[in-house]
DNA sequence: CGCCCTGCCGCAAACGTTTTCGTAAAAAAA
DNA sequence: TTTTTTTACGAAAACGTTTGCGGCAGGGCG
């Protein structure tokens, strides 16, 4: 069905070459003279000659692509990440191939399964909240798979890794609220077993400690699937409003865990900041046109995804084994809004 | 560097069979023994054997790919779409490799070119913004790439279509201004080459005419690079505010206009119903947390990107040329909220 | 004049499959 | 028993490249 391209046989019956000859022309060997290199590109390029990508993937043991793993594509954070990754490998000259986990540690597993028996050249992942183990990563690693790691990462494996600086977004979250006079400070968070989630809690902490309070775990909700499952954070959230010392104020702590509870909050007619102030981890464009206009702790999303695609490309070009690894920790910027500001 | 993975080979050497039996037994051939069947199978599945994709792709000549372009991933809609790709593409065994045009005619002639090259078994397109001539892409039609619109179509090309019901979305909206009261009602679109500007002008005109007004063209706005580019939106907008008979609503046609205009009017500090009351198209999941609540047509995106998929997946499985073509038209839903209600 | 060197090119193997065809042995039919 | 059919498998070509090696000229050298 489809037409058949033009491939170095054809150009070699035209031009009674053989086909060895055209491949080292194409690609300029010194083995074969001017005059018929000239001939064979000006042939080429007359007939749109394209090598066949996948006889080249073939035999040269790369496919010129990258697997990514996300939870889901369907966030601002991830989008803005994969615009990123997107761009610099297109630059560079590889496929993006995309897949979600939707959270799932199956759906994660069968993913990097997949991509790497679809022989991509190095994955890029963000961990899924369900992620306890990681053992199928250790294990595609342990074979030579490039991977970088970004967001939700993961100690147990040495390479590459690109966060956000979550611990000091976190801290400053934080002291932005207890500047404004809020002192029951709640969190609404991730799935405890993710990095993000460990570091945005110490960052969380450590604010509290450095205002003379203390960490109290009843202001403390883990929300399992990050906010993909609504019910989840309602209950969370529900939780939090009808302990005695009720919270007045509120840091979610992901992208999708913000904008929910501002909409529950809105949905149970809480005042927002006045009864409940808020702060939240957000990539959305829009959060100047919520209301109240919210105010978040933005990650670099674009710039994480073009890092961890250079470090992965790197990987995978490097002649010799790399054994020196960097975490690229990129700042977070605090963006102030109505949603903490004190009203009395 | 990647560990070699186990091949047929290896499978056959090891059981003393040959590499075709090997493959026969692997694929449940008939000319195959129970028995040999057996022994390959469990061997096989004792040391994870994977077939090579990239081998058998050559081989079968199709790649089990399939490639996108859209505009930019980091939109509401888009990502929405995606993920709908994604999963049925996922479910069917296919990858999806995503490339972004980012409305350049330039990168969508390119991304298509290379997709092309790269070899993928077909295509899913929303058009860009610039695209005026589409004889990229019916130079790959012709050549047999099958391939399936979605969103921004074009008629110069026969094949499948998907896309919203634009001008049933773009009438209910503005019938719904009218019905509200207000009679001075604009129009932000993007640019006037695509398929989702006409239809949705043309709800908007009709709406007006079967309410005895006539469309006024100074009441129409372009925006060429649909929102992409904030300076545009401002532009339209400020010209829009500067007219002698200013608009009391605006009726936003797209995700990113949408936004940026509630964006720019509230920095204007332009009430929003009161002053202009404001429509737009977008699948921001938040829109019921701006401020205002922002009235809007949601487009069916998910099912928009998985419809879109199916059909793609038949036409590159079809056994013979398809010549019978649907264009699915999914109804938007229009979702009433505090932008667009007359408040006098 | 014989030698080697260099320039230019082709042969063939290889990457990991799938598939067509051939063929041996075993089973069935004569 | 011989002939035919069936069963079960292997040899080899093919997909489109890349690459090591060998060979054949012609030219420079001794």
């Amino acid at each position: 069905m489809k037409f058949e391209a033009i491939t170095i046989k054809d150009i070699a019956r035209a031009l009674n070459l053989s086909v060895s000859t055209v491949s080292k022309a194409l690609r300029g060997s010194h083995e074969i003279s001017e005059e018929t290199k000239k001939a064979v590109m000006a042939y080429a390029r007359e007939h749109n000659y394209k090598p066949n990508p996948i006889a080249q993937s073939l035999k040269r043991g790369r496919s010129k692509s990258i697997g990514i793993i996300v939870c889901n594509i369907d966030n601002n954070f991830f989008s803005q990440a994969i615009n990123g990754i997107e761009s610099v490998a297109r630059q560079k000259d590889y496929n993006v191939i995309i897949t979600q986990s939707q959270e799932s540690y199956e759906r994660e597993m069968a993913n990097s399964e997949h991509l790497s028996s679809r022989s991509v050249d190095g994955l890029i992942i963000s961990l899924s909240a369900e992620t306890k183990k990681v053992d199928h990563l250790i294990k595609l690693h342990q074979k030579g798979l490039p991977m970088v790691f970004f967001d939700r990462v993961t100690d147990e494996i040495a390479t590459h890794k690109v966060i956000a600086n979550n611990y000091k977004g976190a801290y400053e979250a934080t002291r932005h609220l207890l500047q404004q006079g809020f002192r029951r400070i709640a969190q609404i968070t991730s799935s405890n077993s993710l990095s993000i989630t460990f570091e945005r809690l110490e960052g969380y902490k450590k604010a509290l400690e450095d205002a003379g309070l203390k960490p109290d775990s009843k202001y403390i909700k883990f929300v399992q699937h990050g906010g993909m499952i609504p019910e989840e954070t309602r209950q969370a959230l529900t939780e939090l409003l009808q302990l005695k010392n009720r919270p007045d104020a509120i840091f979610t702590a992901s992208d999708r865990l913000s904008t929910t509870t501002l909409s529950l909050l809105r949905k149970m007619q809480i005042a927002v900041p006045q009864e409940v102030a808020l702060v939240g981890f957000t990539n959305s464009i829009s959060a100047d046109i919520f209301h109240p206009s919210l105010t978040s702790v933005v990650q670099p999303a674009l710039e994480m995804g073009q890092q961890a695609t250079e470090l992965l490309i790197q990987l995978i070009e490097a002649k010799r084994p790399v054994t020196e690894f960097k975490k690229c920790i990129l700042d977070t910027e605090l963006k102030i809004r109505d949603s903490s500001l004190r009203t009395t």
